[in-house]
DNA sequence: ATTACTAAAAGACGAGTAA
DNA sequence: TTTACTCGTCTTTTAGTAA
């Protein structure tokens, strides 16, 4: 097993070329790049060298080094590990909370015509008039920042009856396979611990949930 | 500065789908994938935590993780780096020996018809009769053992006058943007410490060198 | 200028333990 | 079971030095 420490310094080796030719570098130099003193970075290069890791050859006034074929295996397989992580992503996150009861004033928000419509074209539903309302735990609401600049739809604000209403932005998500949107206001700041949702349907009943009930919501995303 | 420790252990969480919700891991089971104890492990999540690239909810029976955008920040850096190493490759590879003086007998082969008409129809030049010997330091003997899978051409044996030639290989090469190629016989151990190249013209001369004289040979490769 | 040793200081480790 | 503390040990680090 190669500890961290050392992967990381054949890493800087490979970023100088080191995987393609020698590399001139002094203890010095390597050690500026890792964040050490020369003499852990000697000591370094002395274990991956002891792992054949790497060649050197090394001389008073300084050393020569390459990347062995053990050594780019291990990059290899590090990189192999953050193309996982980076490219073969599920394409989803997950956010749980747990229900909350609402003011009551969704309701009559979410289905005013201006809004309505908007949604329709949206989203593709028109929704249940009332929302669902969620609280999310720290790291829920961590991912809830994560997705603040993914997909969101602008939802324009209008005037009626000499009464202004506000835009908002909608996202498109789903709880166990129902579309559904979480929807925020478009200037307020809202509590970052809560999030309302629409869906064409009422959520509660369908999936058989009362106040306090454990809740995932599934935000598709791309990029 | 994150210290590489702390960084491969957010590896092996965005592994686990950290990145995408919180994942539910005991410090038993992330010191056995990071290969410490689990107090180690539970350190490394302090740590991480921290330095707020994660964030936690820990309960009496386990933890729940996810990772912050600065966390995804920290992995995505090293990816990038990994992704230059990998990808942005220069092409080609350096490997960097001593003029030596050959036995002579490289001379005869080489201008075997049987081999010369391989020769110009795989390198596109007929060889100056003659071979040209490099001695190699440790680091270039490291490169040649990479190169020795990647783009090798087979030059087959022959019959001629009740005499047997063996077949050989050769690789594409380039000495200071002169086009050559290393050769080596099919079947014979060859000391991995020296190289034997063949040019359209003779190099030793276009190139003003003489026997000790220090050679750098790029090999170009693409896979 | 280098590398790499030695020795003292700092820091990390894992066993045991409490909650 | 968990997490995460304390504590003694051991490893790692850095400064200083020699080559």
């Amino acid at each position: 097993m190669v500890v961290a420490d050392d992967i990381q310094a054949l890493r800087h080796l490979a970023l100088l070329g080191g995987l393609d030719g020698q590399v001139r570098i002094s203890s010095q130099r390597l050690g500026d790049l890792l964040g050490t003193s020369a003499q852990t970075a000697s000591r370094r290069l002395i274990a991956l060298e002891d792992q054949m890791l790497i060649t050197r050859t090394v001389r008073a006034d300084g050393q020569f080094v390459t990347i062995t074929r053990q050594g780019e295996d291990i990059l290899k397989e590090e990189y192999a590990q953050l193309c996982q992580i980076f490219e073969e992503r599920s394409g989803e996150y997950l956010l749980e909370g747990t229900l909350i009861d609402g003011l009551g004033e969704g309701a009559y928000y979410v289905s005013l015509p201006g809004y309505v419509s908007q949604f329709k074209e949206l989203l593709g539903f028109e929704p249940y008039p009332g929302t669902f309302n969620l609280r999310l735990a720290s790291p829920a609401i961590e991912m809830r920042k994560k997705i603040d600049t993914h997909g969101w739809k602008r939802v324009d604000g209008f005037t009626d009856h000499e009464r202004t209403y506000g835009g908002c932005r909608v996202l498109a998500c789903s709880i166990e396979n129902i579309s559904c949107a979480i929807i925020v206001p478009g200037r307020s700041h809202y509590p970052e611990d809560i999030i309302e949702i629409i869906a064409p349907v009422r959520l509660r009943e369908k999936l058989g949930l009362s106040t306090k009930d454990n809740v995932c919501v599934t935000v598709h995303y791309d990029d």
